[in-house]
DNA sequence: CTGAAAGCGCTTACAG
DNA sequence: CTGAAAGCGCTTACAG
């Protein structure tokens, strides 16, 4: 590996010059600056950027919060793949890498997780880290609410954080259940259920309230027995849907919040003998791979999901350069009618 | 931040007494080493990675090549999420993080991609990494090979690579594509046919060649036609079976090299009015989620998931810390009978 | 426009 | 068992 001082000394300058070659060009002599480059590439100089971050205290690295729990490894995320995918586009645009940190989940001191948020934000600071992206794997999303305030800059996926130096991105959750709501009312439904995600968690409560004003904008009644909660994942929707087609009056349509929840409504549904749509219509929310293959195929309410990554490195890298927080983000939802309402 | 030298004064030592409370503990008395430790706590001293790593010229980082080609948006890994996991805490257990390199994409001369390794090899001496793992995500995996030349210590997904200090993972592909064909001939199946990956790709030639030697070992004979190639994706596996089953003497029975193109195949077969698994039966290959979802739910060939990670980590940390090259990891894969093959 | 010098915070022979 | 010193490879005021 050639170093600075290798380059300088065949170039006949101080290293000083090398240095600012690279960082602020405009100031050195154009002969020289061209020279200093020509060795530079023979010799394919690589910056250190161990040392660089030494020096300037700051490194191009942004690290990624996900915590993938060794006693649940049941919890996914919905579609890290598109986020991650996103995230890595955006960060690379600006030269920066992302650094999934390790969790412990064994003794090793070096760990971190939810638990002790202190962890990754030591972390942080130990690689100095430009700031965080969070993640959220489907609950724990309180602990989020540390980091912002740990004052690291920080971006939560689909949690809604505050701190000095945090913002969130989200879909508009409220919007999107409410064009759901509105397909299922255009199509002449008027029981409507909806199975719910954790109560507490955010995009699920905002689900709701779309859920609701969607009902309240076609003058129907709010029941109470028409809501019923789960935890986005396809089990959960299974369980639901039984409860609901046990009621006396049970519901002709389900707004799910998840498109897991919305299969694990399908097969309850099958289970029991209804067709789907006929005897009963589904709308999910997320539009993962899944939604897609299933038969009936789900209209759900679609997730910008590269949008996410895409958002989340833009605001980092403007609260790293700016320094104040930024606002939050919140993404439109699509409407993907496909069949398991009936056209 | 606290550092080392901040610690020292308070105790009374010199900073190099620090460094080995931390480094070497046992040759420091055990009296300063725990008056040290207790100071370090108190000031929530946490140790300078980037100085760490330009002084041992290492660091606690394993660099990720994940080629996210933004003219392919569509080229995604079949089950990245749970590769990262087995990763992630494999690498966690011995302290280290996992680093998502930059790709081009755009005009930074930081970036990297496939058709330029040396990009990625130089971020992996700019940061000091420790070595490179390297998945498929379904092409360009000649490229792989220039990694491994490099000398780097670099362990491949699925792609089998050989290099000073490189090796890779990877399933039993042919004893499992065997066990498929096995499981089809079993139920009286003699037209097997076969859905495979890209020519080439040595995942689905070892599956191409399970599938020979299940025919053989059946006694049943190998026919050209029923050989059809795709490219591991949805709307390839269903070409493929409407070619197949355009033929004089269709197959009974399909084993796609992807539970994707399985997919695929089933639609084709509904499409063209056949029952699965009743008039065709379908084995696919991972046993990703939509496996399980799918009406006929698929049979299908388990891949270890989280095992590839885990057994990635392994090497690589193998390699870094003993030098040399390793075995290559071939991972046993488990057939999942669940509905698309009849029982 | 350029250089000399100090400094970033560790680690590691080398002495003692 | 411990310390003084050099060194890792950059960046950045400060002079000139």
């Amino acid at each position: 590996m050639a170093t600075g001082r290798e380059i300088a000394q065949l170039c006949g300058v101080s290293v000083a010059t090398v240095s600012r070659v690279f960082n602020q060009p405009e100031t050195v002599n154009e002969e020289t600056r061209e020279r200093v480059l020509r060795v530079a590439k023979e010799l394919g100089y690589q910056p250190n950027e161990s040392a660089r971050a030494l020096s300037t205290k700051q490194s191009t690295m942004i690290g990624l919060v996900w915590d993938t729990d060794h006693r649940r490894p049941d919890w996914r995320h919905p579609y890290l793949q598109d986020l991650l995918i996103g995230l890595k586009s955006a960060l690379s645009a600006h030269g920066y890498h992302l650094l999934m940190l390790a969790t412990s989940g064994d003794a090793r001191e070096i760990g971190a997780s939810l638990a002790d948020p202190v962890g990754y934000v030591n972390m942080t600071r130990r690689h100095h880290l430009g700031g965080l992206v969070l993640i959220d794997s489907g609950s724990d999303a309180e602990a989020f609410e540390a980091f912002a305030q740990s004052g690291v800059p920080c971006v939560a996926v689909d949690v809604a954080v505050d701190g000095p130096k945090a913002t969130y991105v989200t879909s508009d959750n409220v919007s999107g259940a409410l064009s759901a709501v509105r397909h299922l009312v255009s199509l002449g439904h008027s029981r409507i259920a909806t199975i719910t995600g954790p109560v507490g968690n955010q995009p699920s409560d905002a689900r709701v309230s779309g859920y609701r004003k969607g009902l309240q904008e076609a003058g129907l009644p709010f029941r109470d027995e028409y809501v019923v909660s789960g935890d986005f994942y396809r089990a959960s929707g299974n369980a639901a849907t039984q409860r609901l087609l046990a009621l006396d009056e049970p519901p002709t349509a389900v707004f799910a919040a998840s498109d897991e929840m919305a299969v694990g409504a399908l097969l309850a549904a099958r289970a029991a003998g209804l067709r789907v749509p006929q005897d009963l219509a589904l709308v999910g929310f997320d539009d993962i791979e899944i939604a897609s293959v299933v038969d009936p195929a789900l209209t759900t309410v679609a997730q910008d999901k590269p949008g996410f990554g895409v958002a989340a490195a833009k605001a980092i890298m403007a609260m790293i350069t700016g320094g104040g927080r930024e606002q939050p983000v919140v993404l439109p939802t699509r409407l993907v009618v496909r069949n398991s309402c009936g056209s």
